[in-house]
Formats: structure tokens, C-alpha cells, sequence
DNA sequence: TCGGTTTACTAAATCGGTTTACTTCAAGAG
DNA sequence: CTCTTGAAGTAAACCGATTTAGTAAACCGA
């Protein structure tokens, strides 16, 4: 047997459809408790449950938002994913998630995909390669919110983390420990994440009186970090301290330590961004520069849900989280 | 402006919406060029996109297949969710995740929900407290397919890996090495998962000639892992072996390992299950139990589209992955 | 030039709900 | 006894697509 529907709740039950459906939807100042128990029980002996793509379509809300995130693999990503997940779930919405993979073009399809799909909101951890669809997105006033990255020009809800104080915190951490030498790595500067910790890091190490030439700074890809850092370290003055960008960048720094059979910290301190899991149980132990990850999804979830209820869209704000250095084993004293 | 629905494409097009309908579906037989290029023009000028909830009402189909998961923070989760995510892509379908935090409530109330949503089909990672559910479902013929967990008496799709095999061979490994005293760490025997490690450990303790006796099993939640750990050092014949069952149980023994000053593996070897990240990079590096997790997750997926889209479902098949043991340094000869 | 096909297209029903506008009936007011 | 009012409920329109059954016009062979 094909599942009930609503026609045969009301057919059971002996009343008409609209009936049934102010029931549904617990209104039931037009109704006896009689033909309340009633449909109650047909609904109890049809195992009825409403059908919401019907109901979405009429009301032109369906109670789900779509997150895109670059890749659910990196551990912030999964961080946000469950916060967003958790409030979500308190509030009944349901969460379509997908990963861009940084690709500018699958972002555009999954936006497309989800306005189809008739998400109430977006929340997006934006590649920053789609300006346009980002604008015109928020001028059509479609609910949408970034996270971790900000985009430029674009009126809507921001969630970030204040990287430049926290990446000053970690310069002057390693500065009251006798660095003078201080590296900062990072991928290529094309978003906010990493341009606002690169001029962090050069406005921190120039009011500390270090120096603040880009000798010190690598924004590079991935696969020729390991090279830079080499030849950074050919040079005079070489660095007795570097700071990791993100996950991804301090796994390829372990690895050139490990081949340069570098000691950390006596040789080299490590601080690096993101809550490293098993930062904790490396040796020596790992400081980190967390970011409150939990509390950002819920955040955004919070903020993008209170969005889609209320009647008019609030200003588009920003809001700003601090992050935490954690600091542990791996930023020691310098020589 | 509100969006522009097939009826303003029609309009627009000087046409019907049926003959929209049919451009959309590429069923062009019937139909001139001429209206075709006007069709295309209309829709391309009013920035049309068809409503998938109305067209899932009629086609009682939406596109869509619902995830969940017992907690994505597990490296597992994640590494599966990836997997599925990356298949569906391909494929056109999109992925609505769920938490369940191994709450059967919760379970529970999630499956109601993707069914209210009208998912194609549903992934589920089960908490396996929920057997009369998960047999009404697989009953219906709802397209439902296990991971990871094994359910008893349900006829429906499960991709596992073969957890006797994985354990086994760990347990070769460390008796070829001069272990004698092994012990197994696992939660709770809640799950298939767990379960079967602990018979497959049995089994090749024997098999080995050593001490199959319950002595060296440690089945207990989390929080006491510790403490059972310290009595069973305690005790003669002290272990110089220890599989840790998954990541959790792995971050509790390091911890007894640290607060025993214990060192690996002079003192106690240690072999995990699950793709630990930065295993590679712990010192000592760690010995792990890895799982095919990300295509496992594609596997998932393509076999419940595949089940979705044919017309009669095919018999419920068990597809059984191997794990792999990745031999690092934890796991050293004995004394 | 007439009946039969084919081609190109459309009107209307349908999916399963919500919502609006209306009806019916009983009780209370005057 | 009539009029008003409120309570309880319903019929029908609607949301935006798909699909079925059908039609109008062109074409074609005899």
C-alpha cells in the first residue's frame, strides 16, 4: 500500500481535508474535542505522516538550508558542520550539505542546486572565486551567510574569527620567549583567512621592532612550501620560529623538519592555526591557535534561522570570534 | 519579483506550460526548432529554475538520499560522508546530513524526518537500538542500506569491512614480533563492530596458542578504560601488547601511557584501529588499522542509487571491505 | 478532394498539502 | 420570535511542476 496522505486521514476520520490540516498544523480553535480524537486516531491507525514537500511547496518554506563548505575534511570544516548540525537539529531544520573542493564552478552549481531544492538559506564557506553570484545572491535578499572567509562588497551576515589579533598573540608569544627570527607560512593570499593573517603578522612584527621585510612571510602553494622553507633557511638570520597557517601547512613544516632532522623547539618553535587534533599527544606537544569552531556553526545556524523566521531582514552584520592560543611544548625558548 | 515559474517561461515563450514541461525534460520529439529557441530564450531571460519540490510531488521523486551518522566529529564519519558526498555529486543528488550521537530517539525521530522529506533513500550508520524500526523499513521496501554496523535480521544492503581479518592480522603481526600478552580495548559490545573484533581476537589468541582467557579483553565504556587498564597491569603476565578498537580508546591509552611513563614500544606496543591522522607523525609513529573509508562511502552511495533508480530491487546484498595494517613504529619488538 | 497519418502543441487532471471564503447550526440578545 | 454572533466545519482555489488524453493543421497518397 502506497502511504497515506491527508485525503485518507480526513476519509477515515469523516471530516474534510482542511480539517485535518488545522489539526496538523494545531489550530484548533475551530474544532471539537471530538473530531480532534478522532483524527488522532485515524492519523495513529494510517501511520499518516505529512508529506512536507507538498506543504513546502504551498508555503514556500521547507524547513532545510544548505551548507557548501570547501572540504568537510579539514577538521574546522567538520567542527562548523557539527555546530551548524546541532542547532539545526534543536530547531527541526534539516542540513544538505556539500563540498565545493575550493572549485569555484561546483559552488555555483550546489547555490543553484539548493535554490532549486527551495532551501530556506545558505550557509556558505565561500571559495571567493564567485563575486558576482555572492552579490547578486544577497541583493535578491535570499537569506545567506559566510563563514571563516569574508567576501568584499557583499551585504550579508559574516562569521570570522579575528586573525589578526590572534595571529599578533602568537608573534608576541614567541617574541617573549627571545624570537627574533620568525617565519609565517601560509598558502596563496587569495582569501581573507590567510591575507588578514599575513598583515597580522607584518603590523605585529613591525611594532615589536623584528623584522617586518617579506623575507619572512611565504604565501605559497602547498607543493613548493617544503622548497621555500629551505631556502629560507639558506639565508642569514635564519628563522628559530614559524608559524602555521593552517593544517595543511603544518604537516608539510613537520615534514621538513623531519627531513632536515630539525629539533623542536630547541632548532625551531611551531605554532600553528587550527585545532589540531592530537596536538596534544605530538612530541614535544603542539601549540595551537584554536578557533571556537562549535560555536561558530551554532552561531551561524542561530543567526541564519532567526533570519529565515523573522518577517524583515535584519541589517546584515558581522560578527567576530576570538581565538585561543593554546600554547604547549613546541614553542620553547629560543637558542 | 518573485521567481519566475514555468507558467512565466510559457508566457513568455508564446507556448504551454506542457511544452515547457517537455523542453525540460529534454523530450524534444515533438516539437519544432523554432519553439524550442524560443523556449530557451524565455527561460534564459527570466533567470528560470524549475521548483524541485513540485516536481518531487508529481514524480515522487526528489533527488535526494539522507545520511546519518552516529557523530561526524569521527574521522570515520567524516571520511565516509566525503565518499558519499563525492558519488552523489556525480550524480546529481544531494546529501542531507544527520547526527544521531548514537541516540536511538534521535535516530529515530531523523529516519521519520527524511521520510516526511521524501528522500529517494537513506545511509544509515546505525546506533543499532532501533531494530524494529530498521526492520519495518527494510520491510517496506524503503531503499535503506547499513555501514559500518551490522543489523541482525534486517534484509537490507551493508558494507562492512571484516573485522576477524583485521584483528587477526594484528594480532599476527605483534606474536610475530615476541608478544605473548596482548590485550583487545574496545567500548562496550553494543555493536557488531566491536563484537566481532573481540570474537575475531579470541580466535586468534587461540589459534597462536596464547591466552584466549577473558583476562586480556577489555570491553568498557570510555570513562573507565583507564582504571581497567591499571588493574590489569597489576596483575601477572603484565600485557606488552595493546589493540586500541578505535580513536577514542586510542587517545585513553596514550593518556595511561603518559601518566604511566610507559614507553612505546620498549614498554608496551600499540597498534590502532582507524585512519588516525598524524599517526605518520607521532613519535613514536603509530601502527594503524586502516579502512578503505572513502570508498566505502562511495560504494554506499553508488549501491543505493543504482537500487533507487532500478525499477525492482534487487536482492540485499553484504559488500565486506579489507582493512589494512600499516606498520609503523609503535608496534616494536618485545622484550 | 477526401480520409488517414504525422507533427506540433495544448487543456486539464494530478501530486498532497494549505488557505481563503463560505456555510450551517445553535445559543444568546433584544 | 427574530436577529446577531460565534463555533465548527467544508468546498474550492492554489502552490509549480508532470503527464495524459486529445486537438488542429499540414501533409500525403489514391
Amino acid at each position: 500500500m502506497g502511504k497515506a496522505t491527508i485525503g485518507d486521514v480526513a476519509a477515515r476520520a469523516g471530516v474534510s481535508k482542511s480539517t485535518v490540516s488545522q489539526y496538523l498544523n494545531k489550530r484548533y480553535q475551530h474544532m471539537g474535542q471530538e473530531t480532534r480524537t478522532k483524527i488522532e486516531e485515524a492519523i495513529e491507525a494510517l501511520d499518516y505522516r505529512p508529506n512536507v514537500l507538498a506543504r513546502g511547496l504551498k508555503q514556500k518554506r521547507t524547513g532545510s538550508v544548505g551548507v557548501i563548505v570547501a572540504n568537510i575534511m579539514h577538521r574546522l570544516s567538520t567542527e562548523i558542520c557539527r555546530g551548524i548540525e546541532d542547532y539545526c537539529q534543536e530547531q527541526n531544520i534539516s542540513v544538505i550539505l556539500c563540498n565545493s573542493d575550493e572549485d569555484g564552478e561546483k559552488e555555483k552549481k550546489y547555490t543553484e542546486m539548493l535554490q532549486a531544492k527551495q532551501v530556506d538559506g545558505i550557509i556558505l564557506l565561500p571559495t571567493g572565486k564567485n563575486g558576482p553570484l555572492y552579490e547578486s545572491l544577497a541583493e535578491q535578499g535570499y537569506p545567506i551567510l559566510f563563514m571563516d572567509r569574508r567576501v568584499n562588497n557583499v551585504k550579508a551576515d559574516t562569521i570570522v574569527v579575528d586573525n589578526r589579533k590572534a595571529v599578533t598573540r602568537a608573534v608576541e608569544h614567541l617574541a617573549s620567549l627571545g624570537h627574533r627570527s620568525i617565519v609565517l607560512a601560509t598558502g596563496p593570499l587569495t582569501i581573507s583567512t590567510r591575507t588578514e593573517r599575513t598583515e597580522g603578522f607584518r603590523a605585529a612584527m613591525r611594532e615589536l621592532g623584528l623584522d617586518d621585510g617579506s623575507g619572512n612571510i611565504i604565501n605559497a602553494e602547498i607543493s613548493s612550501l617544503k622548497d621555500r622553507l629551505g631556502k629560507r633557511f639558506e639565508e642569514p638570520e635564519a628563522p628559530t620560529a614559524l608559524i602555521a597557517g593552517n593544517d595543511l601547512v603544518l604537516l608539510e613544516a613537520l615534514a621538513f623538519v623531519k627531513e632536515q632532522g630539525l629539533r623542536v623547539p630547541a632548532d625551531l618553535a611551531l605554532v600553528a592555526f587550527d585545532n589540531i587534533p592530537f596536538a596534544h599527544l605530538l612530541t614535544p606537544t603542539l601549540t595551537t591557535i584554536n578557533q571556537p569552531s562549535l560555536e561558530m556553526g551554532r552561531k551561524a545556524a542561530e543567526r541564519l534561522i532567526t533570519r529565515i523566521r523573522s518577517e524583515e531582514a535584519p541589517e546584515a552584520a558581522e560578527f567576530v570570534f576570538e581565538c585561543e592560543l593554546v600554547v604547549r611544548e613546541s614553542s620553547g625558548q629560543a637558542r
